[in-house]
DNA sequence: CTGAAAGCGCTTACAG
DNA sequence: CTGAAAGCGCTTACAG
């Protein structure tokens, strides 16, 4: 059970004071930047602090000064899982920010088992993260008010719903708005809004956002040209089967959508509710002998890479994850700095864009 | 709730040991296993030290532990990309093998810029890593010498070519073997092997399979039906664009290996490079009215979910990303705990298996 | 079993 | 600018 653990010995601070022959203390101003403005190196000194570091391969050691309550520069990332379709571009862009401002990620992909989110948030204490980035779905499980509990300085990707918290999140309304517009002013008059469940909020913002469009080019909405899936339907859960953590097909939904606003409503377009709706619908369209965008329009939302190999490529709605990534991390940066936070600051809308392609 | 500003001062070791009222080291011993078999704690007393820790919120400070030369307990992760498709699935896996075995996982993606691999490696060892995951594809830059030079302990996906690594790889010549088999038994009679760019070793292995099964059924091996991609086709490089992080669409490479393979050797079946080369070839195929499976079967290689999201579904190899995060984390283990590894348990071969759907 | 001490590599308060 | 010291939370070698 004895668990010997050798490590190379790497050079110390010390070991570049002693070299240069100064002061542990001139060597961790030059080098790390502490003492505030009360320890004063001169330039040459400086000069050749940082040449002997770099010559003798001179690294920190994160954990001593972690130890005296320096920070650590890690910041944990809690996802769904680093496969999540949804949001793996999401992921990558936060490493990059938060390696760009010289930090280091600590993932979590937390659906495998119940209490995943948890353990990984007490994980990240252990490790002493500076910060946590929340990339989960806002409807998957996972106690937030004890996520902020341990780390108030936290990001959200999409509203948590916990008061006061920060997050980023995309314009609903505005991307329902452009979908809308775009295939108003491509001539279509019988647009259908293909919904998930009601019961999520962000659902609500995108009706709001559809019926905005409508009025503003004088169209009437139509109740009936909206669908939602039901809680019933298999895999109404946005087609992202929590469980199996495996990626599963909403046919069930996407048949009962043609049927209700295809043929029942004769819609001639369709906002669906993500690229993979987008996707199976447009593959159900072509079994039943609807041609799209020919018969039917079919707009897609988040722009995944999939929009480009299906059969016509889907049109949809860029949520603009860069800049989502950009912002939250930069928020996150101004927390931990203990800078305050304004009410209004404390949430951030991203605008997305519309990608033309060839289903609309 | 409170959560601003006072984080609540974390509870010691050494608050433990007053509270029950025994030594810092039999606390130490209970809680966190040190002290080898040289320190002896009554069950009682251990019992209580349990309760208390667990009453108190004891959470150790792994900064500290690491600091007197204990494991961090935490694993660097190089990607490509977290948003990686051909990758992201193994990402998921290997982070959670890594935490069922009390790790935790430093992600680093590294094709952003051309230094970053490396950049990343530094990160990982002033973090103090206890060793390396490396999914970084072996055709992508980066310096895996260095690498193995700072982290003795690295596992990689794919053989890097350096001398003595160890790594976890597919079973290459398995997969294209079954996939050639499983053509010939739906009795395909021109079968065309879809490679991508002839200098990859991986390349080798996959032909070395196809010819393998072609003799076991009988059939001749005619030369004319492999095609190479050729690094002067746009995108050749696996559909994946390491610039710009973009995704995009092998169709010159495919439209290539449509004249040749389908119209030039009347091939009635295409073993695609990967599922995107799959994807576009149904695509590239319908538009020239060439039906999928009825006049040319298609077999992918990966089994991303992108499979079932085309028309038809992808008949494909999956190559088993589940079983080699395990292999992977398990071998990353014995080595950072010093078990010596035979030559022969360095590289572990992982069986694919072929999933049947509708494009063959 | 115990206490008292040393040390990991760093930062900081203190006295010169 | 400097040195010498204390301390972060832990582990271990040492003496009882």
């Amino acid at each position: 059970m004895n668990v010997e653990f050798d490590r190379p010995k790497r050079v110390r601070l010390v070991d570049i004071a002693e070299k240069v022959g100064v002061s542990r203390r001139a060597v961790s101003a030059v080098l790390l930047g502490t003492g505030g403005n009360r320890v004063t190196v001169g330039e040459q000194k400086a000069k050749e602090i940082q040449l002997v570091a770099k010559s003798m391969g001179y690294q920190p050691n994160l954990a001593a000064r972690q130890l005296v309550g320096k920070r650590s520069h890690t910041f944990g990332l809690l996802v769904a899982s680093a496969g999540d379709p949804l949001r793996s571009f999401l992921i990558q862009h936060l490493d990059e920010e938060a390696v760009a401002h010289g930090n280091r990620t600590l993932i979590g992909n937390t659906v495998i088992a119940p209490d995943r989110f948890e353990k990984t948030v007490q994980l990240f204490t252990n490790s002493g993260v500076d910060g946590v980035l929340c990339a989960v779905h806002s409807w998957l499980p996972g106690d937030r008010a004890d996520l902020l509990g341990q780390h108030p300085c936290t990001v959200f990707y999409e509203d948590p719903g916990t008061p006061n918290a920060c997050f980023v999140t995309v314009d609903r309304r505005a991307a329902i708005r452009k979908a809308t517009s775009f295939l108003i002013e491509k001539g279509r008059e019988r647009i259908g809004l293909a919904l998930n469940v009601k019961s999520r909020k962000s659902q609500k913002d995108r009706l709001i956002g559809y019926k905005e469009a409508l009025s503003q080019h004088g169209h009437k909405f139509t109740p009936e040209l909206v669908f939602h899936a039901s809680p019933k339907h298999k895999n109404a859960y946005a087609s992202h089967d929590v469980d199996s953590l495996k990626w599963s097909f909403p046919e069930e939904v996407i048949d009962d959508l043609i049927e209700k606003l295809i043929i029942g409503q004769s819609a001639d377009a369709i906002i669906a509710h993500d690229d993979y709706w987008a996707a199976t619908l447009i593959k159900r369209l072509h079994r039943r002998g609807v041609r799209v965008p020919d018969d039917v329009a079919v707009v897609g939302y988040l722009n995944h890479y999939l929009a480009d190999f299906t059969d016509p490529a889907i049109t949809t709605i860029d949520l603009n994850h860069l800049s989502a990534a950009t912002e939250m991390v930069s928020m996150l940066e101004k927390m931990i700095r203990g800078e305050e936070l304004p009410a209004d600051q404390r949430q951030v809308l991203i605008q997305p864009q519309l990608i033309e392609r060839e289903s609309a």
